[in-house]
DNA sequence: ATCGCCTCCTGCGCGC
DNA sequence: TGCGCGCAGGAGGCGA
């Protein structure tokens, strides 16, 4: 379900249900692990803080509290939602919920459970975090950085865009609608790109973020935003899912052909 | 060190 | 309609 444009919109929809007197009240956990063990005794410390803030790093959404930091990543097809306290039912996949003194509850639903929930107190020491390349619009992702790590790897340019050491954020889906964007087809070798080609790549990767966060990201299979709305970035995919229609540039037939275990749509009169 | 392959898990759509 | 198969937005571990 999510890549970084839809992780953003849900961080933007939580953040709205909460203001600087905003405290966690109570968490309910339905499992004691999903991709791995939750870390219940830790986080259950956190019930009484104040959330400051719901930020985002990559993929991850970092709920910021006075007494330390809720660690949540959403796989495959995690998701979350806003709903009043007294209202609340529990579905299936249900795993977590956070009651927050305000009457609403953010709950976190994942079909597949390959999510993550961790705990923090100290975000510069967490191993994951520390981990991650540069987020798209930050001045270190440059074309130096780029070139730096293409030069040693033979990859192609498409397994190489989804590694989060070289950028955070970009999945599958706009994985391949970046590289139909810049005319580049997704078995070429990142090592072979132009000075020019990563230019246009790193502008790309951000005006393409950026415009599916505005659409509120893309709501392909389930994913809804956390206020119950769907995205729309869906209906401005060039390539993905289209294997076998038309190309809207040049009617050419879209292909789909599997790079390191991943569908990867692509055209094959625009992209060279 | 790097890379491809496999795995975790559930649900859905397709073809027979 | 029912069943089996393949595939799905992520990412980490393994062995070559």
């Amino acid at each position: 379900m999510p890549e970084l444009p839809e992780v953003e919109v849900i961080r933007q929809d939580l953040s709205q249900e909460i203001d600087k007197n905003s405290a966690i009240k109570k968490f309910i956990f339905y499992r004691k692990d999903i991709r791995e063990p939750i870390p219940i005794k830790k986080i259950t410390t956190l019930e009484g803080a104040t959330i400051k803030a719901i930020s985002r790093r990559a993929k991850y959404l970092i709920f910021e509290t006075s007494k330390g930091y809720l660690i949540s990543h959403l796989g495959m097809s995690g998701n979350w939602r806003i709903v009043d306290s007294l209202k609340l039912k529990n579905v299936k996949h249900d795993h977590v919920e956070i009651h927050l003194n305000n009457g609403k509850c953010f709950v976190y639903n994942d079909p597949r459970r390959f999510g993550i929930f961790g705990f923090s107190e100290n975000l510069e020491k967490n191993k994951k975090l520390k981990e991650l390349g540069p987020e798209p619009w930050s001045s270190e992702f440059s074309t130096s950085h780029l070139r730096e790590m293409f030069k040693k790897t033979n990859r192609s340019i498409k397994v190489a865009v989804m590694d989060p050491k070289v950028v955070v954020g970009v999945g599958n889906i706009y994985a391949s609608e970046i590289l139909f964007a810049i005319g580049i087809k997704p078995t070429k070798k990142s090592q072979r790109l132009t000075l020019d080609e990563l230019e246009k790549l790193i502008q790309m990767i951000r005006q393409i973020l950026t415009e599916a966060i505005q659409r509120g990201g893309s709501s392909i299979k389930t994913f809804q935003k956390a206020n119950g709305q769907s995205g729309s970035f869906q209906n401005s995919h060039k390539v993905y899912g289209r294997m076998g229609d038309a190309c809207f540039v040049c009617h050419e037939k879209i292909r789909k052909i599997v790079i390191a275990g991943r569908s990867s749509f692509w055209c094959p009169g625009c992209q060279r």
